[in-house]
DNA sequence: TACTATAAAATTGTCGACAATTGCAATATC
DNA sequence: GATATTGCAATTGTCGACAATTTTATAGTA
C-alpha cells in the first residue's frame, strides 16, 4: 500500500482541535464556562465525545474541569504566565544542551534556514513572519534533543504560553536583538567543540528576558485600559 | 461551618485512583490491555466513568490510549527512564534554586526533621523509611519554590519515575553518600547569602547520579534474568 | 428591606443499548 | 502448503435517557 493510512481520531479529538484553535484565538473570555449542551448542538455530537473533549483540553492545560460545576477556559493570570516561562527557559536549556551532542547536519541546515527567514522579517518589519519562524527555529532545536519526554512537556508549555490574545505583540521593539540571540545561539550548536553549558545558559537566559519584556508589555496593556 | 466539605469527586477519579495504585504496585504486566468490560464489572459501575478514568491515567502518564485499540499500561522502556531523570533533574534544581529564595522558617524545619528521619534511617539499615524520607524531603522543597506549574509538573513526572516494580532497592548501596547530599543541600538552604546557582546544581548533579546507579542496578536485574 | 425557605430550571453525572471497528479463526483458493 | 477471503466474536465509539446536583427564581417572614 502506497495510501496514507488516515490515522483514526475519534470525534473527540477532532472536536478538541477544534475547541482549541478557539480557545488560542480567544474566543472565548477567560473563566467562561464551557456548557455541553450548547457546544453539543453546535458541533452535533452526544455528550460522550464531547466530554472526551474536554478532557483532552485539560491535559494541554487549556482548560480547568471542576467536578459537579463544569468546564471553564482557563483564565490566564499574571502569575501563570510567571510561572512558565522560567520552566520552559530550563527546559528549553537542556533540550538546547541535548540538541548539541546529538543535531544532525540535516537539523542545523534547516535551522540556518529559518535563521535566514528571520533576518528578511526583521528587514520586511513584519513580526508575523518573524514570529513564526521564531517558534520554528526553538521547535527545531527541541526535537534535536531526542528526549520524548523534553519534546512533549515543552510542546505543552509553550502552547499555553502562547495564548494568542497577547500574541506576538511584544515582539515588535526588539526584532534585532532577538535576532542576534538566535544568530549566536545557532553559532554555539554549530561549534561542537564548544562548552555546552554555555549554550544552556544562554538559551535559558534567552526566556527568561523574554518574560520580563512580556510582562513590560502587559504593563503598557494594564495602563491604556485603566 | 466548621465540617469539612468533602470535596466532590466523581466515580471517574475514584477509580482512576484505585488503577492509579494498581498500576504503581505493578499488579498489571507491562503493555496490558485494560479492556473496558472487565473493570466495569470489577468496580460496578458504567462505561462513561471507566472512561473518564482512562483519561485521567493518561494525563498522568500511567497508561497510553490508542484510538480504535484500547488503553494500554504504559509499558516503560529504559529509554523514558534516561529521558525522566534529566528533566526531573533540571526542574527539580530549578525548583531548589527558587526555593533557596522564599522558603519558610517553618519549612527548614520540616527539612531539618525529615533529615533527621533519614539519619535514623541510614543507622537501622532502613532502606523502606529512608525512601520515604527522601521522597518528603524532595517534596518540601519543591512545594517551597511556589511556583504551582512546576510543582505539578514535578508531581507527576516524579510518580512515573517511581514506578514500583523497580521501586527503593537501589538505594540500598549508598544511604550514607545519599544522606550526605542531602545534608548538603539543606545546608545550601539555610544559608541565605549563598549562590543559589551552586544549590541547583547541587540538586541537579543529584539527580542526574541517580540516574547513573539506577541503571546500574536494572544492569543487575537485566543479567540475573538472563 | 433583608434574609430564609422552597420550588423550578439548568447543568453535570451515570447508565445501558446500539453502532462501528478491529482481531482472529475457519474456510476457500492458487 | 502458503496466502487471501469471509464471517464471527470481542472491543471500542457513540448515542439518548434518566438521576443527582447545583444554580436561579420565587415566595414567605421578620
Amino acid at each position: 500500500m502506497n495510501i496514507k493510512k488516515e490515522k483514526p481520531q475519534g470525534l473527540g479529538l477532532q472536536v478538541a482541535q477544534s475547541l482549541a484553535s478557539a480557545i488560542l484565538e480567544g474566543q472565548f473570555k477567560g473563566g467562561a464556562q464551557l456548557v455541553e449542551q450548547e457546544l453539543q448542538a453546535f458541533f452535533g455530537i452526544s455528550r460522550s465525545p464531547l466530554r472526551e473533549a474536554f478532557r483532552e483540553l485539560e491535559k494541554r492545560g487549556l482548560v480547568v474541569i471542576v467536578p459537579r460545576k463544569g468546564t471553564f477556559v482557563r483564565a490566564v493570570t499574571r502569575k501563570d504566565i510567571e510561572d512558565n516561562f522560567p520552566v520552559r527557559a530550563a527546559l528549553e536549556g537542556l533540550a538546547a544542551q541535548l540538541a548539541h551532542q546529538r543535531i544532525t547536519p540535516e537539523e542545523l541546515e534547516q535551522l540556518e534556514g529559518v535563521l535566514e527567514n528571520m533576518k528578511q522579517a526583521v528587514a520586511k518589519r513584519n513580526t508575523q513572519s518573524f514570529y513564526e519562524a521564531h517558534l520554528r527555529f526553538h521547535e527545531i532545536f527541541i526535537d534535536a534533543s531526542g528526549n520524548e519526554l523534553l519534546i512533549n512537556t515543552l510542546s505543552s508549555l509553550r502552547m499555553q504560553s502562547l495564548w494568542h490574545r497577547f500574541s506576538f505583540h511584544y515582539y515588535q521593539d526588539d526584532l534585532n536583538r532577538s535576532f542576534a540571540v538566535h544568530r549566536r545561539i545557532l553559532d554555539c550548536l554549530l561549534t561542537r567543540s564548544n562548552d555546552s553549558f554555555e549554550l544552556r545558559r544562554l538559551v535559558e537566559h534567552h526566556i527568561n528576558t523574554a518574560l520580563e519584556s512580556f510582562l513590560a508589555y502587559l504593563e503598557t496593556l494594564e495602563s491604556k485600559e485603566s
